[in-house]
RNA sequence: GCCCCUGUGGCGGAAUUGGUAGACGCGCUCGACUCAAAAUCGAGUUCCGCAAGGAGUGCCCGUUCGAGUCGGGCCAGGGGCACCA
């Protein structure tokens, strides 16, 4: 056995001997329990740096685990291909959009490779495959058949230079990122989901993803946003703008008769009206669409209204008219896109009250006595008593809620209600590189999906990004097509859909990829759900909401028989580095750095912050590899820092993790040379054996490497000083397999060396053996008032009056209760005794 | 503004139901090996103190025989949502 560890050769050797023999293929029948392991699928951007690699390091070394515990385990990788940044390379550089995807995932397939992992790259594929996106399409068909699918008008920000819609964060200060033209809100009619059929399943299903962690669910409760309160109706009174009356929606109807005044969103339909016939209220919704929509300012904009003049009746009183108002603040996609206005009791309400002179009503105050107090200052939206509100005066807040609600629905002018902040997924984008929607517009059909043997709709190669706008809208050929079901002229669809559609279902293709359908069920379901995925938080909301919605529509429509789609979920931190810059405040390379402080120009090591191109801190895994071999990069990647939270990158961080890894070379390579007799038993070292493996197993099923890696240690350094024996012996192999999902080309290269039959990636999980997990000794803390004073050993289990007189007979607590009685003595048994004087 | 999380040595971080705070790693110090270095091995490493001892888990208060852990009130850092009625 040679006396270091090469990783070089050995990376290479086993990712071959795994590769060759199908090591880490999943097998669909096999009698074994399954295990479903996934990482999300990565972008490819260009090339992964080692924060990627943390990530499917993870998943792999779960992997690894399950199948060494005998599950059939599943650990596939693909590519999620469609995005904007290749439509940006296109303009910018002027390839193709596929073919500087097919490069970026060669690239990146490659790099990936170099981590040994346990993947079925038999399963592989990237979204912009037609063989995938053509699937997609008929889900999306199944989905328009079912009625998920609608299509509506909405607003988009429209750069006028480029002719291209943008999104959000192409939007720079309300100017188009590339051409600087002021950005414009257009409407277009764009293509929905019905995400919102499902928000109340979607909400109780988080209650039952108890392997989440506890922030997505509650930030997916956040944006589900139920909200329960009242919708009534208001009657105009006098002059008509054409309606009778319109709808409010309220959380508090308890604060009915605080009520001082009734607003509309500048985009509702009466205030539309009103603006038709009056100057003065157009001017004043243009002036309202003109302000911006970041939260900056948003926090310092002005309530700002306009009196229309109208008034409507109070629904409890037909004496009492409240003037309506158009108001900016009032939101037209939230509610009824009208509300009415409680400037005690809701600040917004009470600035506007201020700005316009509207009374401010108390309807609840923490008493009774508090009824004629003022509100002043800032509005009281807590808990109390109701007051100056008539037949509710004396309830709490709750109870006059449902009186309310009780009333309106006895006489029939609102009722209880149920709101969501969910809004529908828009899934329209005006873009190239997107799976194209299957459907086609005729002129005597309507939009008429697609039948399933005209798909897939393929994306044309031959395209311009030379022109401003949408390439495949200008393509000469490409949209027109005859009306599949009336034969007559159309077009086709020209928006794609939105990438999150691709990542909705990946997860179910990899278990199961017929050519002919998207999925066989049974497989699928064989697979399926996943049962530990991980990936970043920044996906915490969308792409895991709309997945969870998108299994919960193919379970809708009968195509699978599951609500969730992923049992666990972990969300990893990332990988940070430190970053430089010079005195201009340009981002400069580790070695860019070093180079100007020696030619002696000031540079700022900057902050350290998380892995990026642009602030030039990334670090790619060959170098790393190279130097020290993927095992070494794999341990560094998962010790010290909690999974979950960020690691910081250093040299020495990775330096002590090729440490380690030559030290367990040298471990096994003492073990085989039989350095004195492998006879005999250790049973402390067989003890500290057990205790690892126990506490190994639970540290992989929990994610926490960091522990797992410490554990390792420990167990290092008890064999390490323990001397040969059988015992020892049976350590170093059990320490070999006990490593090996983390460290596995070292592992196998060892169990070879040492003469094992198989590989180690196929060797059993050991298993611990509960009598040595029972020390036959234990310290027993001595405490006097509960301060540590002494420890002593005693065997274990020894009753408690043996401990409580060993303590008191202690000369540490003799000498502090000098001669005094103690006032009472606590004895935990096999743990501490504490004598209170 | 609302909701949530985190705070432990020089650093990353460990600590079952409240029960010996600082496991393990990094770094550092001293020593062995070496002509020397690297590698490796050994000892030490929360702070103050020669020691005995004392203090100590962001701060203050409380519950308890006993609090990093539980309760109340602050402070600091981070995250999510945000004119959502």
């Amino acid at each position: 056995m040679a006396s270091r560890f090469n990783p070089l050769k050995a990376d290479a050797h086993w990712q071959k001997v795994w590769e060759e023999g199908g090591t880490f293929r999943a097998a669909d029948e096999s009698g074994r329990p399954k295990s479903y392991i996934l990482e999300m699928f990565p972008y490819p951007s260009g090339r992964i740096h080692v924060g990627h690699g943390r990530n499917y390091v993870m998943g792999d070394v779960l992997a690894r685990h399950k199948r060494m515990q005998g599950f059939e385990v599943l650990h596939p990788m693909g590519w999620d291909a469609f995005g904007m940044p290749a439509e940006n390379a296109a303009i910018e550089r002027k390839v193709h959009p596929g073919e500087w995807t097919r490069a970026n995932i060669a690239t990146m397939r490659e790099q990936l490779k170099l981590l040994g992992l346990a993947l079925d790259w038999s399963r592989e594929f990237a979204t912009c495959d037609p063989s995938y996106y053509g699937h997609e399409q008929a889900l999306f068909v199944d989905l328009f058949e079912a009625g998920l699918v609608y299509r509506k008008e909405s607003e988009v920000n429209w750069d006028p230079v480029d002719m291209t819609v943008l999104a959000n964060e192409q939007v720079i200060d309300g100017r188009g990122w590339r051409s600087g033209a002021p950005v414009e809100r257009r409407k277009l009619s764009q293509w929905f989901l019905k995400i919102t059929d499902f928000a109340e399943e979607l909400l109780e299903g988080l209650a039952g993803l108890d392997q989440w962690p506890e922030k997505v669910r509650l930030m997916q409760e956040n944006w589900i946003g139920k909200s329960r309160g009242m919708r009534f109706r208001f009657g105009i009174s006098g002059p008509k703008p054409g309606m009778e009356s319109f709808e409010v929606f309220t959380t508090r109807p308890d604060t009915i008769f605080g009520s001082s005044f009734a607003a509309l969103s500048p985009d509702h339909p009466i205030a539309l009206a009103i603006a038709k016939a009056d100057p003065e209220a157009a001017a004043f919704i243009a002036e309202c669409k003109r302000g911006g929509t970041t939260a900056a300012e948003l926090e310092t904009a002005e309530k700002l209204g306009f009196d229309t003049g109208l008034k409507v009746v109070h629904p409890l009183d037909p004496d009492w008219l409240l003037p309506v108002y158009i108001a900016n603040f009032v939101l037209m996609d939230y509610g009824t896109g009208a509300i009415f206005g409680v400037p005690g009791h809701d600040q917004r309400d009470f600035e506007f009250a201020g700005k316009y002179g509207l009374p401010i009503r108390r309807v609840v105050a923490a008493s009774d006595e508090d009824a004629n107090k003022p509100v002043e200052g800032e509005a009281e939206p807590g808990e109390g008593v109701l007051v100056n509100s008539r037949f509710l005066d004396g309830m709490d807040v709750e109870a006059a809620k449902a009186a309310v609600i009780a009333r309106a629905e006895a006489e029939g002018w609102g009722e209880g209600t149920t709101v969501w902040r969910l809004r529908d997924w828009g899934v329209s984008r005006q873009r190239y590189w997107g799976t194209p929607i299957p459907i086609v517009h005729c002129g005597g059909c309507g939009a008429v999906p697609l039948p399933k043997d005209q798909l897939p709709v393929v994306l044309p190669e031959d395209i311009d990004f030379e022109t401003p706008g949408n390439p495949l809208d200008r393509h000469p050929t490409w949209k027109h097509v005859a009306c599949p079901r009336c034969g007559g002229e159309a077009v086709r669809e020209t928006d794609t859909l939105d990438t999150f559609v691709d990542s909705s279902w990946y997860f179910i293709r990899f278990a199961s990829q017929p050519a002919d359908r998207p999925f066989d069920k049974a497989t699928a379901e064989r697979w399926l759900p996943v049962d530990q995925y991980i990936g970043g938080v920044e996906h915490a909301i969308l792409h895991l909401l709309y997945a969870r919605f998108w299994t919960r529509a193919l379970q809708h429509i009968g195509m699978l028989d599951m609500a969730e789609p992923f049992q666990g979920l972990f969300t990893q931190g990332m990988v940070t580095h430190r970053t430089y810059q010079d005195a201009g405040g340009n981002w400069l390379l580790p070695e860019e750095a070093d180079e100007a402080k020696a030619a002696g120009r000031t540079v700022t090591p900057g902050r350290i912050e998380k892995m990026s191109k642009s602030k030039k801190n990334v670090i790619p895994p060959e170098p790393i590899v190279a130097q020290y071999g993927a095992d070494a990069l794999r341990w560094f990647l998962l010790s010290d820092s909690p999974p979950e939270r960020d690691l910081q990158w250093t040299d020495a961080g990775i330096e002590g993790a090729w440490r380690f890894v030559q030290r367990l070379w040298r471990l096994a390579s003492a073990d085989e040379a039989g350095e004195g007799e492998h006879a005999g038993e250790d049973r402390a070292l067989d003890r500290k054996l057990h205790q690892t493996i126990a506490a190994m197993g639970a540290n992989i099923e929990a994610l926490a490497f960091n522990k797992a890696v410490a554990n390792i240690y420990e167990l290092a350094n008890a064999i390490e000083k323990a001397p040969a024996s059988a015992s020892r012996r049976v350590a170093v192999e059990t320490m070999l397999r006990l490593v090996a999902p983390m460290a596995p080309h070292v592992a196998e290269e060892a169990w070879a060396a040492t003469g094992r039959n198989g590989l180690i990636a196929d060797a059993p999980w050991p298993e611990a053996d509960p009598a040595l997990l029972i020390e036959d000794e234990v310290t027993i803390a001595i405490q006097v008032n509960g301060k540590l004073r002494d420890t002593e050993t005693a065997p274990k289990g020894a009753p408690k009056e043996d401990l409580e007189a060993m303590a008191l007979s202690n000369e540490a607590v003799q000498r502090i209760l000098a001669g005094a009685a103690p006032k009472k003595v606590i004895v935990v048994p096999d743990r501490l005794v504490n004598v209170v004087a």
